[in-house]
DNA sequence: CTAAAGCATACTACCAAGTATGTTTTAAGG
DNA sequence: CCTTAAAACATACTTGGTAGTATGCTTTAG
């Protein structure tokens, strides 16, 4: 018996997931019991604890989800080869387009941002939270790269790093707080709204030209 | 007795608000115990339970803090006669600063956004939430008029105003979840970020002339 | 056929919000 | 000053809700 291998794991646990996902997300991490999502799937605690741990295992599985799924989209396009500007760009709407696509997963993320930097927990799970940090570490270190690179090249204009990088990054993740679809919403329209999010995004680095107001 | 009064309201509120303020920015809002912030300022449940009729009501007391601190800040700057880049511009820097300089009542703020939108709450309560929506329609409609006197004056690039808008906000709030005060930092330090984010902010507002990755 | 995985049910333990009530301090008036 | 009532707080208690557990039943796999 494997301990952590996901090797033959059926879709049960990714069942409660979505469901924990969805329950974060539409009422809070705090407000939402055990039996809410049992309830959800039309199942009971048992269910559950049988697939995790505790509800702090359960956030942490969603966090993880999250960051896995979006390393997923904007992974192999960091990885074309392209110049710092047109990656950043292709990058940015990539994460927008999986923030609206994933909405409850990626906004319980970020309502518990500083969850994992506090709180008790069993060894077990300051393990779990180590590995999701590294992640995360790594996926924004693909933004900071190309940040990086493009500043070096002076496709982006020069400023301290990890500002900027937050900055742009929480830019990014804005659609989380107050994104919901809407009546009708086409594929193209979300689309829309990424490139439009991207295009700020890349604005914020671009090189200003001292632009003034114009004279009236 | 007048209820709402805060005539001759001593600063024992203050103090409770500002405590609380502290442990919810610290520990988030439900890791946070009556008793934490009694402790917190010496002194026991029955002091807050006095001033305050319940922990929710406390929340919002420090939402309300929250956005008249920062309207203070920045509604003064948008009265005065700018034009919208120059508007703009100071308006968030404003805005930035009173993140960083009152930290604990933001991030408060900004990690329960969605608090407000649901919960049980006693009809007194649901009052006072009304009333801060209020107040913080009133607060972003301050950046909403600059913006679209700006994309109408030809200083903003012409788009979508909403998505515009609280994708602007939310990277002048980003500093309430990395910010945190380094050894030795000055005034002056304070304001360089300020004044980075503004102008990265200003940036993603600003007409772009459609620059390209220079070539290698 | 049997053992382990998968799940349901019933129960326990505990924490923290809220309350009831008692005690001290303040402020005003005689 | 002394009285007294209200405000300002402390202490002790009650209680609901929920995480976690113990146990038993059912399904699947070998």
């Amino acid at each position: 018996m494997a301990l952590d291998s996901p090797a033959k794991a059926p879709n049960s646990r990714r069942t409660i997931l979505d469901a924990a996902a969805a329950c974060f997300a539409r009422q809070g991490f705090a407000q939402t019991s055990i039996d809410d999502i049992a309830r959800a799937i039309g199942a009971t605690k048992g269910k559950i604890y049988h697939h995790f741990r505790s509800k702090g295992e359960l956030l942490s599985a969603v966090r993880k989800s999250s960051i896995l799924l979006t390393s997923a989209q904007v992974e192999p396009v960091f990885l074309a080869n392209q110049a710092p500007r047109a990656r950043f760009h292709s990058m940015a709407m990539a994460h927008v387009r999986a923030m609206i696509e994933q909405l409850p997963y990626h906004r319980v993320v970020i309502e518990n941002l500083r969850k994992g930097d506090i709180g008790p927990s069993t060894p077990h799970e300051r393990a779990l939270m180590q590995e999701i940090r590294t992640l995360q570490r790594g996926y924004e270190d693909l933004f900071r790269t190309v940040i990086t690179q493009g500043m070096q090249n002076g496709a982006f204009h020069s400023q301290p790093v990890s500002v900027a990088l937050h900055s742009v990054l929480m830019l990014l993740n804005a659609p989380v707080f107050w994104y919901h679809p809407r009546q009708g919403e086409t594929a193209a329209d979300r689309v829309a709204i990424a490139r439009q999010i991207a295009d700020m995004a890349l604005a914020a680095l671009t090189p200003r030209a001292e632009p003034k107001d114009p004279l009236p």
